[in-house]
RNA sequence: GGAGGAGUACCGAAGUGGUCGUAACGGGCCCGACUCGAAAUCGGGUUGUCUGGUGAAGAGCCAGGCACGUGGGUUCGAAUCCCACCUCCUCCGCCA
């Protein structure tokens, strides 16, 4: 969410600023709610004031035996036309409320401006492109050659976009889990997070995933509950309405979570394999920042990423989303992009963010500044590191060879007893 | 799932219809005094938020509103009475 207050001082910065995302912001509409909630708020305050003194009087009058019903009788007037003025304050403030969550956060002056992908930024390629002397196969073949991924049965059990792994399939999925998580608590400073895997429409909210995008959740039945489509959004509320000391900031946390997502409106795109699932797992890091320093925290948390590329040994690039390409609540996002062979492109498999105080706003996420001043929003990011099923699948195909084993790379043997290359199961 | 109890500031806790919400009392923390320094002692301070005014300022100051788990209701007036919900605790049942 935007603060009310800069929206009213910079109306027409927000507009333009709004623009770049693709997103019409109507500030008619805002004014002329923003002036009729403000008037009316004072007006309400102004008769409190006026009952609250009268009460005292009356109270005054009670206690030496006086008579009191003039003032009372003049009162339960007032009470009553408070009422019907709080009964359009809730209405306008409802209405503000839910114009100020429909808007987007503003992209930060250094995001490329443009209407789509096209317009991304390539910030640095790293490592090479593979290139095979033999016909490179794609990571569904491979992996069902080698009797480690059944996407069929996976089908039978749950539907389409469900995955099924068996023997070193399933271990280098978990390998890669611990893998990660020990890079970033150990190397990286980032406190282990295990999260409900469930969470409540406030939580959703607080994040921005409410109430826009319902569309894209699994919410169960009968309850306030969603399965949640990243870590960012249990973790990322675990200190939703509190207030932080800023000697906590930096505050760097990292989870692992399964992730299910409807992938509605994706219906057609990406279906054959474990590109787009409903279930996925990934480890995330999420981070609360001061304002001062959110964006080399930014910087920071990207190239945390970056070294599970690294260590892995897949060629990436990184690119900065262009305003027109980025999400709802981001401010500022780098992808990055792994190497697929079959696909002969880059294809993203982290996404790190500066939501600035976007959710912290909506989160209600403080942090009491050293100075002793007033409170002030924490400045929240994100990103993952990484989606661990593209990494899986990045790794098949990247280490493949002529007779379809795949080799484990070094940084993952450790985590697998030691083996050294998948060969045909059974 | 059943029965009972409880949610008040940083923590503990008092307040059961009126001039007691910056909210008794105790502790913690911060500043100051005493001290060579510290402890002890003494003095002061210590919730957040919104509106209006004054400011360059969403710094400070002034006036006022709101908040005692959350949301409603009763009343001239609610921390206090009523209803619903949430959370925690105890006991019983079930259970990995």
């Amino acid at each position: 969410m935007l603060s009310r207050h800069f929206i009213k001082d910079n109306l027409e910065l927000v507009e333009s600023k709004l623009k770049l995302k693709g997103f019409d912001f109507d500030s008619h509409y805002f004014i002329n709610l923003d002036q009729k909630e403000r008037s009316n708020r004072q007006e309400i305050e102004e008769l409190r004031a006026l009952r609250n003194k009268t009460s005292e009087d009356i109270a005054r009058l009670k206690k030496s035996g006086e008579e009191a019903s003039g003032p009372i009788l003049e009162m339960r007037t007032v009470s009553q036309k408070i009422k019907e003025l709080e009964t359009d304050l809730a209405e306008e403030e409802i209405s503000m409320h839910a114009f100020l969550s429909g808007i987007p956060n503003l992209p930060d002056s250094s995001v490329p401006v443009g209407p789509d992908e096209s317009a991304n930024r390539i910030e640095r390629i790293v490592g090479e492109p593979k290139v095979f002397d033999f016909t490179a196969l794609d990571h569904v073949d491979l992996g069902s050659r080698l009797g480690i991924l059944d996407m069929e049965r996976a089908t039978k059990i749950a539907g389409a976009r469900f995955a099924l792994s068996f023997g070193p399939g399933a271990l280098m999925e978990r390998a890669l889990m611990n893998f990660m998580l020990d890079v970033h608590t150990r190397e990286h400073g980032y406190l282990e997070v295990l999260p409900p895997f469930m969470a409540n429409s406030t939580s959703f909210f607080g994040t921005g995933n409410l109430p826009k995008f319902e569309e894209d959740l699994f919410k169960l039945t009968d309850t306030d509950y969603y399965l949640v489509p990243t870590a960012e959004v249990p973790v990322t509320n675990i200190y939703a309405g509190e207030i932080l000391e800023e000697e906590q900031l930096p505050l760097c946390m990292t989870a692992y979570t399964p992730c299910f997502r409807k992938e509605a409106g994706s219906y057609g795109r990406d279906t054959r394999g474990l590109i787009r699932q409903h279930q996925f797992n990934k480890v995330e890091m999420v981070k609360y920042a001061t304002p001062e320093t959110s964006y080399s925290e930014l910087e920071k948390l990207t190239a945390n990423a970056e070294e599970i590329l690294q260590r892995l040994e897949l060629p990436y690039r990184v690119v900065t989303l262009a305003t027109g390409d980025m999400s709802f609540t981001s401010a500022k996002t780098y992808d990055l992009e792994v190497w697929l062979p079959s696909q002969d492109t880059y294809r993203e498999i982290s996404s790190c963010s500066n939501f600035e105080d976007f959710q912290a706003r909506r989160a209600n996420i403080r942090y009491k500044p050293k100075n002793g001043k007033k409170p002030r929003f924490v400045h929240t990011l994100n990103g993952s590191g990484l989606a661990m099923g593209r990494t899986w699948v990045a790794i098949v195909e990247n280490y493949q060879q002529a007779d379809g084993s795949i080799i484990v790379p070094e940084a993952l043997r450790p985590y697998m007893n030691g083996l050294s290359v998948i060969t045909p199961q059974r």
